[in-house]
RNA sequence: GCCCGGGUGGUGAAAUCGGCAGACACAAAGGACUUAAAAUCCUUUGCUCCGCAAGGGGCGUGUGGGUUCAAGUCCCACCCCGGGCACCA
């Protein structure tokens, strides 16, 4: 059969045609008569439009999914659902929009989009979790949390995005400001917020990272623990002076205690505004709480002032002043501080800077107490206490336990441990989320919508102003409604979920996408979970991420499933970035995969993309190579085009030499994909035996042509399906490549027997020997010193050692 | 400031366990085929020095030290780039 070349729009388009709507080709077996494996994959935000950033994260899932599929494994491979842009004429909407929220038209776009990229997708299943009927499922989990205490509502203190005019979550709020608008500073706001109690789990969490160890990016799991902040202290009671009160403050450091020189409060602690009782007290007090450049702390001037009130130490019985201060806060610990300057920098700068005294009571373990009134930087190590009582002479670590001890057994303060981690706010004032279920009623307070009343669906033709108050109330219908106990008049809640809700337990419902009773019923679930592979960005670190670990445990509590850690191995892949910038919707700087598909087509862009950098690491967008990608996939294509019919007798040794190098790049790949992941050597390798199969071609038996010719298009398979299963198909060769067995390396064959040793003199290559593989040490040593090259160098020296690595390397050390 | 990554040719990168640095590509230069172009194929390509040549020498993985027969890889100190966290008491 004659050569041809390789056309890969007509073969892109006759296979995306034959796979449209065969649904054994995605699709799972589920019939449990194969191990399960289950690849999940999320892209990193801002998505907007398809951008390579995307490519890149599916090329690597795909590629994985289909090569688990080839080993034995039935894969569910839904997909990231975040990653496709809304035709244009949906802009307006699309940029606050949420998959959950999406309409049918949406999907299509979405599923025009893959199918031209050629990635494999459950579309079913898919359309299933958008539906508004998802709504119900995430109202449900509502009542029940609200049942067990995992959702409340309450008055507070909350962030809020001018530019989203909604409430957002800490997790959401990205160096002061909005994770969505990068430059719009957050404000903080009072008001009635619904909450999921994400702190019932705070030890766990810690506790479970064990689990996590090895099979998530350290990087991930660090910043996880950060965000959690356990700190291991103790809260003391300073009774106020004139008055039954007391000032609950939290340390660390109770064993500085007897060096505290003032309490320190947060300008938002209820007591400050007691405590400033005259008229210019409580002006300060207010210009510190408005004040707008407390929002940025790397800047922040450490500023405060003395109430004129006074406290007592504890355990000192020592009179300290009470300031307030604007860099203590008020969600942390007790929003009161005890400052000891001589052993903490922030108190240092603040009580020098108002003159309050420093008072060392830690002295270094070799060194000698500082003197206050001179010691340049606080000393913050610990060390042995000093000039605190009774505890003096103690080393920091036994003081600080046996005063935390003290502090109990007398009653005024605890061992304590305090988080960072807060409970997640869930309330949004926006039209795209889901209703949240509850009815407020004048005398029966919040009343949950009953379930059978499920779901409460958003209306529609609401006026979305992107102002004020949530859009939901503006509608008179929606809001009115009777109480479902009393039957009274009440009022709808017109707060919607925040959208991760959605993205926290949406991947089990593929499992069980058309369940009418159950989010998912726990028995098809239990085979597919935890997820064995997620593939995501970096970016989900924090937000995505721990708001799964808290709705596997509610759903581990709800009896649905078994375990608590919802994905047994994470990767995160790196970012494509354009000009050393991450694309980004935001910055404008996306490159679209559009134009790269229609001239190179899909499975040239996935290799690009895999081939250029392995996938941890981030890569600077640059298109230079791809045609180098299109000349490999052309190369092969027009080997095996040319060859299938060709009978030839052929050469033992080319025959050898070929089935070697077959083999060989068979354990590189199969290894490869076991081990790391870097498809850029996996795809160099499958380059390698391409160009060796170029050489050999002319003596090639028709059965060895035949099995390289098949073995090489089964390889390819993960990283250009098209190609590949177009080119299975002319060999002659029935079904689905995916459906077939992935080829296993004979050693035997892939060994080579004979080997070319390098022989260093004094470590540098002098000389290459061909000898046998495995000859002895004895033998390799013996042929070595025989080169002529190296009889040569070693004249006139003295041989002082010589290192022999059988099969690797000689190195004759001479004097 | 603290915690992670990373620094290798003109470019993307490879070297997986301390053992031949630069696999595989891109780009570039030269050649074959062609009226020409495209496509394809072949050759060269880390830097540098000696030589007409065949060939040979030296240097080289951010910098400076160290360990070792042998270091891109291990140890110490430092510089630079990227990311995360940060008045968390």
């Amino acid at each position: 059969m004659p050569e041809k070349p390789y056309d890969h729009q007509e073969i892109e388009l006759k296979w995306s045609a034959r796979w449209k709507d065969d649904p054994t080709l995605y699709r799972a077996v589920d019939d449990g008569s194969r191990p399960r494996y289950y690849v999940l994959e999320m892209l990193p935000y801002p998505s907007g439009r398809l951008h390579m950033g995307h490519v890149r994260n599916y090329s690597i899932g795909d590629a994985l999914a289909r090569y688990q599929w080839m080993r034995g494994y039935d894969v569910l491979h839904p997909m990231g659902w975040d990653a496709f842009g809304l035709p244009a004429e949906n802009a307006a909407i699309s940029r606050n929009t949420h998959p959950r929220t999406w309409t049918m038209e949406n999907i299509a776009h979405m599923k025009k989009q893959l199918d031209r990229m050629g990635f494999a997708y459950d579309w079913d299943r898919e359309v299933s979790t958008c539906e508004p009927e998802y709504y119900r499922w995430n109202q449900w989990f509502f009542l029940k949390m609200l049942e067990r205490g995992l959702a409340y509502r309450k008055n507070s203190l909350v962030n809020w995005c001018p530019e989203c005019a909604t409430v957002l979550a800490n997790e959401q709020v990205v160096n002061g400001c909005c994770w969505r608008h990068e430059t719009t500073p957050v404000e903080q706001r009072q008001l009635e917020q619904w909450f999921f109690r994400t702190t019932a789990y705070t030890q766990e969490y810690l506790d479970d990272m064990k689990l996590l160890e090895g099979h998530w990016p350290e990087r991930v799991i660090t910043m996880q623990r950060n965000w959690i902040g356990r700190s291991e202290g103790t809260e003391a009671d300073f009774a106020m002076e004139g008055s039954a009160d007391r000032i609950r403050v939290f340390t660390t450091r109770v064993d500085t205690i007897y060096g505290a020189t003032c309490l320190i409060l947060a300008p938002e602690h209820r007591k400050s505004s007691e405590l400033c009782d005259t008229a210019d007290l409580a002006a300060q007090l207010k210009a510190m709480v408005d004040d707008q450049s407390r929002k940025d702390p790397e800047n922040l001037e450490k500023a405060g002032f003395f109430t004129g009130h006074y406290a007592t130490n504890p355990y000192s019985g020592q009179r300290t002043p009470i300031w307030v201060g604007n860099f203590v806060l008020m969600g942390y610990g007790t929003g009161a501080i005890m400052a000891v300057p001589a052993h903490d920098e922030r108190d240092f700068e603040f009580c020098r800077k108002y003159g309050i005294a420093v008072r060392p009571v830690i002295r270094p373990v070799d060194g000698a107490l500082a003197d206050g009134e001179t010691m340049a930087a606080p000393f913050e190590e610990y060390g042995i206490v000093e000039d605190s009582g009774e505890w003096s002479g103690l080393a920091s670590a036994v003081a600080r336990k046996q005063m935390s001890q003290r502090a109990d057994d007398e009653g005024f303060g605890k061992a304590a441990i305090t988080y960072r981690l807060k409970d997640w706010g869930v309330s949004r004032q926006r039209y795209w989320g889901t209703p949240i279920p509850v009815i407020h009623c004048k005398s029966c307070g919040v009343v949950p919508v009953p379930e059978k009343d499920l779901p409460v669906v958003l209306p529609l033709n609401v006026e979305v102003t992107g102002k004020g108050s949530s859009p939901l109330a503006n509608v008179p219908e929606f809001v009115n409604v009777d109480c479902p106990k009393c039957g009274e008049p009440g009022r709808r809640e017109t707060d919607t979920m925040d959208t991760f809700v959605d993205s926290s337990w949406y991947f089990f419902r593929y499992v069980d996408h058309a369940n009418a009773t159950m989010p998912f019923d726990a028995a098809k679930v239990a085979p597919w979970f935890p997820v064995d592979q997620y593939i995501g960005g970096v970016t989900h670190a924090i937000l995505h991420l721990l708001y799964s670990r808290f709705w596997c445990r509610v759903m581990r509590d709800l009896g649905m499933v078994s375990f608590a850690e919802p994905f047994k191995n994470l990767f995160t892949q790196g970012m494509v970035q354009l000009n050393g910038q991450t694309m980004s919707k935001s910055k404008g700087n996306i490159v679209d995969p559009d134009e790269m598909t229609q001239k190179f087509g899909a499975d040239t862009c996935r290799l690009f993309v895999l081939f250029a950098a392995p996938p941890e690491k981030d890569m600077d967008w640059n298109e230079s190579s791809v045609e180098g990608q299109y000349r490999f996939l052309s190369r092969v294509y027009r080997f095996v085009t040319r060859n299938i019919d060709v009978v030839n007798e052929g050469n033992p040794d080319a025959d050898r030499k070929a089935l070697r190098k077959i083999h060989q790049t068979i354990a590189k790949v199969t290894a490869d994909f076991d081990n790391r992941w870097h498809f850029n050597t996996s795809i160099a390798a499958l380059m390698e035996l391409t160009n060796e199969l170029y050489s050999l071609e002319a003596s090639l038996s028709t059965d060895v042509r035949r099995q390289a010719m098949e073995t090489l298009v089964l390889m390819l398979g993960p990283f250009a399906p098209y190609a590949s299963q177009e080119m299975w198909e002319q060999m002659g060769r029935a079904g689905a490549i995916i459906r077939q067995t992935w080829p296993v390396s004979d050693p035997d064959l892939a060994r080579e027997d004979s080997i070319e040793v390098p022989v260093q003199i004094n470590g540098k290559v002098r000389s290459r020997v061909t000898v046998a593989l495995g000859l002895s040490k004895d033998d390799l040593e013996k042929v070595a010193l025989a080169d002529e090259k190296v009889v040569a160098m070693l004249d006139g020296k003295q041989i002082v050692k010589i290192v022999v690595l059988p099969d690797r390397l000689v190195n004759i050390v001479v004097r």
